[in-house]
DNA sequence: GTGAAAGCGCTAACAC
DNA sequence: GTGTTAGCGCTTTCAC
C-alpha cells in the first residue's frame, strides 16, 4: 500500500472545500468561484498533489490513455516503423493534453486471431481512451471492430479512411515532372512488402510516362555498401545513365551521391537525388538531399491528437514544432508524403 | 462510461462463487478448491473476462506499471538511445508477467529541479510499481529519492551499484591482448558525450600498452561518408598502418571494411575490425563484423524482470530469446559489455 | 476453502 | 457555486 498518499481528500480539507471542489477545479469546470479556485490551486500546489490516474479512470470512465498498437518486427529483423521517433513524437504529444500512451505489440508472423485476443485482453484490462493501429495494422478491420464494440476510439495514420499512396509512384512523378526520363530506383526498405510496392509504383510511373529507363536502372534488393558503390559506379559511368535516382534508404543515396562525386558528376545539376527515408545525415551532405517520405511520427501525434480532441471534446490543440531550416511540403492528392526539399533536386539536363 | 463492461461480479455469478474466489483464482492464490477454480476459469474464458488494471491498481496498491524514464534527444538530433529496442525488449519482458511499460520522457537541456518536478508529477498519477533510469539518468540520486519517498522501486541499467564500464577502453585492451598495437578509432556516436569517453579509454588503454598508435590513428569526430572513405584510404595505405581500427558506429566499420577490401587487405588476417555498437547490417557482411557494445535492450528487459520481481516476490522468471548465429559472450569485470563474436577479429599480424 | 464487509481515490448525478 | 450521495471494479481483512 503506497505510503501517505495525498489525495484530494487532503486538498479539500486544506482548502476549506468540499472535494468536489477540488475535483472541479482539476478539471477545470467553470462552476468555480475564482476564490475557492484560488485556495484550492494553493493547497494543490502547497501538498504537491497529483491525482491518480487510476482512480479518475475509475471514477469517470475515462483513462487518460491512448494505445498504440504496432506488429512488431520478424525475429532478428529491425522493425519497420520509426518507433523511437513515434515514442517521442508520441508521448509530447500525450503529455501536451494530460494522457499518456502506452504501446502494444503484435508479434508479427502470428495468426490473425491470436492478434485479435491479445489485443482484446489489453484493451480490456488498459481500457485506453484511444487507439491507434500503426502500419500495416491500419487495414485491419477485425481490430478496430474489437475497439468500437468497447466503445474505444481507433484511429490510424492514414486517416480514418486509409488512403495511403505510394511514395516510390509519388517520387517518380514528381521526377518526370520536373523532366527527368532515365530515372533509376535503388531499393532497400527494412520490409521487403514496402519496396515490392514502391518499385511497383515506380514502374507504373515511368511506364505511364513513356520512359523505359526502369528496365535499366531499378536495382530490387538491399545490397551491402560495396554492391552499392558499384551498382552507383556502373549505372553513372556510361553515357546513357539516370539524370536522377530515387533511394529508399538515406544511406544508400548518401553512397550514390558519393560515387556521383568521384566521377565529377554535379549535383543536383548532373543528377538529382530523392531519397524515401528522411534522415538528419540527408541534411548535412554536400548538397544536402531532399527525401520524400511518410511524415509517420506527425502523423501519429496528429492521430494522438485527434483522439485526445474527440474525447475532451474541446478546441485546444497542443503546440507545434520549430523548423530546421529545410522546406517541407506535404504534397496534395493522392497521398500524405511530406517532401523536405533540400538541395539535391533539379530539372533534367537538357540531353539526357 | 464503459458499455456492458463485464466484471468480477459477472464471473463470480455465471461461475456460482462469491467474486473474491475469482479475485483468488486470477490471482492464483493457494486456498481455492480444483473444482472451484475450473468453474471460475471457464466462466472466464466464456465471458471472456479480463481484470481492469485501473481497479486492480485502486484496490490493491499495485499498479503493474514500470516506468522508463529517458532523457529526451535535444532538438533536431536522434536520441542517443535505442529506444526502439527498448521498447520492443521493455514490453515483452512486462507482458510475460502481466505488467506495462510506459515512457516518461525528460527534456533534455532542461534544469535538474524541472526533470524532478516532472517525474515527480507522473509518479504520482502513474504510480508505477517500478522505475528505471535509462542512461544517463542512471546517476540522478535525486530523481531515485522521488522513488523512493513514494515506495516505489527504482533501479537503472547499471545495476543498483551504477558500475558502468568504458566501452572504447575494453575494446582497445582486447585488440591489445590479441597483440595488436597499431590500433586504430573513429569516432561517431550519437551523443559527442560518450565519445569523448570512449576516445579517453581507447587512449587510455594503447598508452597502457606502451603504443602510440592513437597519436596517429584517432579520428576525433563523425566524418560524412566520404571523408570517412578518404580517411581509411590515408590510413590503410600506407605501410605503417593500423592492424585493427575500433569504429564507434557499425556503418563506419562497414565503410572500412570496404575500403580495405578495395585495397586487397584481408580481414581479418590482416584487418581486425571492431564496432561499438551492433547492428543486423554487421552480421551481413563480408565477413561478418564483431560487435562490442552496452547489451542495452537486454539489459532493460532484465531491469525490467528485476523490478516486478521484487514485487511479485516469487521466483519464475519469464522466458528468455533464442539465438541468431554469433557467438554471444557477456565480458566479465570491469563492465557489462556483450561481446558478438564474429569473424573480423584475429591476432595481430607478424610484423605490423 | 469460502464469503461478507470495507475501502482504494476519484467523478457523475443530484441536491441545495 | 457548492456539498452530498453514490458508485466505478477490484483487493484486503477478517469472519466463518
Amino acid at each position: 500500500m503506497r505510503q501517505g498518499r495525498i489525495t484530494i481528500e487532503d486538498v479539500a480539507s486544506a482548502a476549506g472545500v468540499s472535494r468536489q471542489t477540488v475535483s472541479r477545479v482539476i478539471n477545470d469546470s467553470p462552476r468555480v468561484s475564482p476564490a475557492a479556485k484560488a485556495r484550492v490551486e494553493q493547497a494543490i500546489a502547497a501538498l504537491g498533489y497529483v491525482p491518480s490516474l487510476a482512480a479518475r479512470s475509475m471514477g469517470g470512465g475515462r483513462s487518460r490513455l491512448v494505445l498504440a498498437v504496432f506488429e512488431g518486427p520478424p525475429p532478428g529483423a529491425r522493425p519497420a516503423l520509426p518507433l523511437d521517433r513515434l515514442l517521442l513524437a508520441g508521448t509530447a504529444a500525450c503529455r501536451a493534453r494530460g494522457y499518456r500512451l502506452m504501446f502494444e505489440q503484435l508479434a508479427s508472423g502470428q495468426p490473425a486471431a491470436e492478434g485479435k485476443a491479445q489485443l482484446a485482453a489489453t484493451l480490456g484490462a488498459v481500457q485506453p481512451d484511444g487507439m491507434i493501429l500503426l502500419p500495416p495494422l491500419g487495414s485491419r478491420a477485425d481490430l478496430r471492430a474489437l475497439a468500437e464494440a468497447r466503445g474505444i476510439a481507433a484511429d490510424s495514420l492514414d486517416g480514418p479512411q486509409g488512403a495511403a499512396g505510394n511514395p516510390g509512384e509519388a517520387a517518380a512523378q514528381h521526377l518526370i515532372a520536373l523532366g527527368h526520363r532515365q530515372v533509376g530506383f535503388i531499393a532497400g526498405a527494412t520490409d521487403p512488402q514496402v519496396s515490392q510496392q514502391n518499385l511497383a509504383g515506380y514502374r507504373r510511373a515511368l511506364a505511364r510516362s513513356g520512359s523505359r529507363a526502369h528496365r535499366h536502372f531499378a536495382a530490387a534488393n538491399a545490397p551491402d555498401l560495396p554492391a552499392l558503390l558499384d551498382l552507383a559506379q556502373s549505372w553513372l559511368v556510361p553515357t546513357i545513365r539516370p539524370t536522377a535516382i530515387i533511394a529508399e534508404r538515406a544511406q544508400t543515396a548518401l553512397a550514390v551521391l558519393h560515387v556521383a562525386r568521384t566521377l565529377g558528376l554535379a549535383v543536383p545539376r548532373e543528377l538529382s537525388l530523392l531519397a524515401l527515408e528522411d534522415d538528419p545525415a540527408l541534411m548535412r551532405s554536400q548538397p544536402p538531399v531532399t527525401a520524400l517520405h511518410e511524415p509517420t511520427a506527425p502523423l501519429f501525434a496528429a492521430a494522438c491528437e485527434r483522439l485526445m480532441a474527440a474525447r475532451d471534446a474541446d478546441g485546444e490543440p497542443a503546440d507545434e514544432d520549430a523548423q530546421d531550416g529545410s522546406a517541407r511540403a506535404v504534397l496534395a492528392l493522392p497521398l500524405m508524403l511530406e517532401l523536405v526539399e533540400r538541395a539535391s533536386l533539379a530539372r533534367a539536363p537538357r540531353r539526357a
